[in-house]
DNA sequence: CTCAAAACCTTAGTTTCCTAAGTATAGGCT
DNA sequence: AGCCTATACTTAGGAAACTAAGGTTTTGAG
């Protein structure tokens, strides 16, 4: 290794600062962290999702994710409709009531993407996608 | 915002990967998640480190800080001395018995850094450090 | 038909993190 | 000296997130 900075550890300070700072968007009294971030991916999300999607993205085990999307159901968040074809999954529907939040949502997400490649040159970014993705090959 | 991939949703996702890779180490067993992070920042870092340290350097409350160290101290892993000179701070000193896991824990982050970059060229790995510096910066 | 696997759930317990309210010390400022 | 604000850390109590182990039901392959 010729570099001296861990790219590990730079990436989950990162994360932690983030955290952070999504914490205090402005929907976030009405839901939990992890609820938040799981809507904002079903709001951004096409096609139909399942519980299986939302382990995948955030590296959930099944009980974990159980939990989350009941508590989320119960919430009114989302609902959970039985999937014709394979009755062992049940599809992810956002609720109207969420939906509701979508535009506050997408909105606090674009300003803190914007806040935070501020002064990024694009072909940085660029290179910075492409690493982060070689990483996520690597160590899948 | 020209792209349409979230730089926040990545690293977030990137680190989640990381933590499961991260809690599969040797020494794990032997210490939870958490410890286990803190004691491999302790061991890589030089200079007298102090809770205010572990707070930043983790995002963490200082009441956060302020259980995990105990525990920590609890199970022998780290010790804490008064600061001559300002009562109110306490140096964390990693013991004996951790200093045994030394070998073990920068071995691991080593094997986990060379998995992380392969194949990612060096140019590129600067353009990354360079651009998640500049986010940090960014959203403090 | 049988059986392994997949998708999801349940239970019970641990870990991590937070808010809110404290203690004690330090370093001003008048 | 006395007062005020900030700093460093602590305590208490609770919410959120995670885990392991063991279900259920359904699917699909042999």
């Amino acid at each position: 290794m010729i570099h001296n900075k861990h790219a590990a550890r730079y990436v989950s300070k990162l994360s932690n600062k983030l955290r952070r700072r999504i914490d205090a968007f402005s929907c976030r009294d009405r839901m939990s962290g992890a609820e938040g971030r799981v809507l904002h991916f079903l709001l951004t999300q096409q096609g139909d999702l399942f519980q299986n999607d939302i382990e995948e993205e955030y590296s959930l085990r099944p009980s974990t994710a159980t939990e989350l999307l009941k508590k989320m159901e119960h919430h009114g968040l989302i609902r959970r409709e039985p999937m014709s074809g394979d009755a062992r999954m049940k599809r992810i529907v956002v609720s109207e009531e969420a939906l509701g939040y979508r535009q506050q949502v997408l909105q606090d997400i674009l300003q803190l993407e914007e806040e935070l490649t501020r002064g990024i040159p694009e072909k940085d970014l660029d290179v910075f996608f492409r690493v982060i993705e070689q990483m996520m090959d690597n160590i899948s």
